[in-house]
DNA sequence: TTCTGGCACTCGTGACCATTGAGTGCCAGA
DNA sequence: TCTGGCACTCAATGGTCACGAGTGCCAGAA
């Protein structure tokens, strides 16, 4: 087991490290941190911490850096979650204040949020799969072709063409709207298949082929637009570390343009904060950065990830302290609106 | 003045230089190419190219590389646009058809061009100056609060809260609904002010204050959103220069994620292609890099731009032949939906 | 049992230096 | 006007060497 002494050492070296981004020697430990023991007796508590394999050496004499495994362990039971200043909170909330639209909060979010780390930021759109529809309006278009729009509770706005079978008369269609929008409004996602089952019956037979293609384009709409977007920012940021690792940049970067990726970086983790360090991360091209996501929403349910891609050696509690408040303040901000 | 013989030994330097990636000295260049000529007598060209500044030696004995004003020359008196291959644009082509609304189309072609250019790619969202209204929609949410959903030819869709002075009955709103589509649906987005000018004079007085108000939320929304929207891709492949200059990267980036850079970038530029090398950019984190644009559109008119962004020394005749013949197939697609 | 000081050892880093070779400018002659 | 020759420059390469930060180990003190 390893004596509170070594939590100690294994701590001085993570924050050390973070800070000079150089490997750390037991002098120069002893030095900046009071830990009460001469650079011996550090030694041999690294070479026990290097054992258990939470640091290593670059190359031989040179000083420890912390292993994924070690800044496993600091996350958990070394580092606290750093609250944001007085100042940084009131910034935050002032920037978030003024979005305009759901688009805007989003694009707020991720810069803040990659001003905030210095490093790039994830932000999933509130996701659908949770939503309730507020309005289904059909616009005729042509003799044979409506628009569909889906306007969700969250603000969002789908829109699909239809190519109608037959023509239908625009009194029908109004007729179909209305039924539609009071089966359907308020209600989730999920409840819609069923509501709307049976409405093709009620119709004329010369409008039913019609009337079942809406329908099916708007369940589609539905389970499609329940794969979320995101957007990411903050990119810039990467060439912080270019000078480390000027190879591992480029598969990051590869990364970050696959959504798909990234929507399974952040959907695979529980809505409360996660930190997926180095391997941790399945995706090969993020193995040498770490993740910290949290769920947001506008209730008690989270309905999207956010998050914050960087290098194993980051400044873990305040990067959390970070990502919990804007992950706070967006969700207020949703509630509201 | 400039003699055939020399033009044509700049046009050798540029093509090896973007080849090889390294300075080209007079002795290599006779080797790769046919010039008939000695060392002797490129060496001699070599010089006086240099002196009227068309190419710079990094350092003394060191082969030459081509500068701005090199480029420049290349590109409007050297180089041609190169078309792409038969399969390239069955490809492209094969691509783009399977995109299914405008956020399709625009993110497929973002990936097609920085794919093809093996760049960075930039594309506009379809302007909204020439385009014309498909449909209004008003949403009646609360008792005094109204959606605005409008809708647009090139298949944009654009909602706002409304928060209206006074209650508005669903009759009222209807009707409104309908006397403002049989004036602006098919018009231009210009247009709309004066043709709405009158509209709230026929209501009752009790309704005019909430007319007025969504009318005005919707002139808001036409000059808004004329200020475009774009998309980006493939800033990975900005690392296979890193090499080059870690240093310039940075700026790049940086550059690249603020929307409002780019939309200068683009908008500067005549519809036509345009090529802006080097530190013809007005953009200083631009300085080292090209830009290769050309505008796009449904019809006879551009609606928006596209182009690349990569290195002064880049592939000038394959870059503009991709993007060219991107954004022509891009216009079929806009065309036809 | 645990900590400490001392000591020999490792090895990356940076300075210095010589060599190499690609590339240049210039000039005399074809 | 072109060519071949020649002397010169200088970045890049690679080898040597001293330095120093850092280590592991061990004997002795607490």
């Amino acid at each position: 087991m390893l004596s509170e002494r070594r939590l100690e050492v294994l701590r001085a070296i993570v924050q050390d490290y973070v800070g000079t981004e150089e490997p750390v020697g037991s002098k120069a430990l002893t030095e900046r941190h009071r830990l009460g023991v001469s650079p011996a007796t550090v030694r041999n508590d690294m070479a026990a911490l290097e054992d258990e394999g939470f640091i290593a050496q670059p190359h031989t004499s040179a000083g420890r850096i912390p292993t994924d495994k070690g800044y496993r362990l600091f996350v958990d039971r070394l580092a606290g979650v750093k609250p944001l200043s007085a100042p940084e909170r009131r910034a935050i909330q002032n920037f978030l204040d003024s979005a305009v639209d759901l688009d805007d909060v989003v694009g707020r979010t991720v810069r803040l949020l990659a001003q905030l780390t210095r490093q790039v930021a994830v932000v999933q759109y509130p996701s659908l799969t949770r939503s309730t529809v507020r309005h289904v309006e059909l616009l005729p278009l042509a003799v044979a072709r409506v628009m569909l729009v889906l306007i969700t509770d969250t603000g969002r706005v789908e829109q699909r063409m239809v190519d109608c079978p037959a023509p239908i008369s625009d009194d029908s269609l109004a007729d179909l709207r209305a039924r539609l929008n009071s089966r359907v409004v308020g209600r989730r996602f999920a409840d819609v298949p069923q509501l709307v089952q049976d409405l093709p019956e009620s119709f004329e037979q010369e409008d039913r082929g019609t009337v079942s293609t809406v329908l099916a384009t708007l369940l589609e709409t539905l389970v499609e637009e329940t794969e979320e977007r995101l957007m990411i920012g903050g990119t810039a940021n990467l060439t912080r570390f270019v000078h480390d690792f000027p190879l591992t940049i480029r598969p990051v970067l590869e990364a970050l343009e696959e959504q798909v990726v990234l929507l399974k970086l952040l959907g695979e983790q529980d809505s409360g904060m996660t930190v997926r360090i180095g391997h941790e991360n399945a995706h090969e091209g993020l193995n040498s950065t770490s993740v910290v996501a949290v769920g947001y929403g506008s209730g008690d349910e989270a309905v999207a990830k956010l998050g914050v891609v960087g290098p194993t050696r980051m400044d873990y509690p305040g990067t959390m302290g970070a990502v919990r408040a804007v992950a706070r303040y967006v969700g207020q901000i949703l509630a509201e609106s």
